[in-house]
DNA sequence: TCTGGAATTGAACGAACGTTCAAGATATAT
DNA sequence: ATATATCTTGAACGTTCGTTCAATTCCAGA
């Protein structure tokens, strides 16, 4: 019966995504918003009901195609390790170009809200739990084929992998010369604690 | 000659830190800032110019803190290396309880802003970039004292050292187990690139 | 073809934003 | 004691904020 939604719930998401991605919570207007998914108020909080609840569903969104984009280069490569490699290459410096902004967007996230936004707060956070938890998953796969030592432990080795991409994403928004970080990021895998 | 200001400058810039540090850029206010420094706006305006003002000179008042901080260490230290991880200690481990916010207020500024703010953002740019070099001044003191190999490029650690750093207070923030967190400061200068 | 219900629109709301400035207060020099 | 230069105050400015909602548009089912 009646009228169905014309806007595509996707696509909104999307170019929310990439407008948040890009100026963080505080700085991107509901006015900013409108002109960027193509939607007025009204229609914005039928759908969402708030401005937060647009964030959360692109942090959502966020998180989604960071994860299908680690299972891609999983299936994709022959060694685990070479997907994790290819990931933090891609995060790091193609992002720089590609990207809304060189940053994560779940970090961005993380380091500009306060516990006045507990629950925007808890999803992105959530949200960088379950991408370390798939880098676990990964290194799992990697002490099967004895790419990485049996005796290491894999959400340790995650737990690394995160921070490291963390730091450098942060430090490649400081920098203008990617020569480093290319140089690091290969030598990332060779050494402890992977080695 | 005539009216001296009766505020004190030092007071006023250490608490607009304070604020600023806490909240970031955008969500703070001015009215924010007016209770946090006990000013009226009209000499807030005289002294600062503008918002812009006040968290420029809270950048590099920040910026100083640390540098400080890096220096005090390193007086009261026999080795360069045991004032670095003190330090390392210090702002990833000791500032989530005493600190405003556990992230670096220079990182987390760098990751808030977008172009749209050039000269803050090259404030806090740069500033980073003062205390990478006195990363590599420590670095060079430890290469004297044999206690890092000569061969490695100060430069180098100082830039790995500023990496993990950042991720580390970052990763600081979506956990709150520290037990990781203080196992890997301690491996952290026992293996490549340091060692 | 008509109609009922849902989706869309955009003007408008009160609040808060960064900033200004005239009026008042105050310390110094004479 | 008075004059004056400077600092302080807080009301007010125009703008923008997140959000609401009555009016309108639109389409599926009869």
């Amino acid at each position: 019966m009646s009228k169905k939604a014309k806007f595509d719930r996707q696509l909104v998401i999307e170019n929310a995504t990439n407008l948040y991605w890009e100026k963080g919570y505080h700085a991107t207007s509901m006015r900013n918003l409108q002109d960027a998914i193509d939607m007025r108020p009204g229609s914005i909080y039928a759908e969402f009901g708030s401005k937060d609840g647009v964030f959360k569903a692109s942090l959502e969104h966020y998180a989604q195609l960071g994860l299908a984009e680690l299972e891609n280069l999983r299936v994709h490569s022959t060694s685990p390790v070479e997907a994790l490699k290819s990931f933090v290459k891609q995060v790091v410096i193609d992002s720089q170009d590609e990207s809304p902004s060189c940053m994560c967007m779940l970090a961005k996230t993380v380091a500009e809200l306060t516990d006045d936004q507990p629950e925007l707060l808890s999803v992105a956070k959530s949200a960088l739990k379950s991408v370390e938890d798939q880098f676990a998953q990964l290194i799992v796969e990697a002490q099967k084929k004895e790419e990485v030592g049996k005796s290491k432990d894999p959400q340790e080795l995650a737990r690394f992998l995160q921070i490291q991409i963390t730091g450098l994403r942060v430090y490649a928004r400081t920098s203008d010369d990617n020569g480093p970080l290319e140089k690091m990021i290969d030598e990332l895998f060779d050494h402890h604690p992977f080695q």
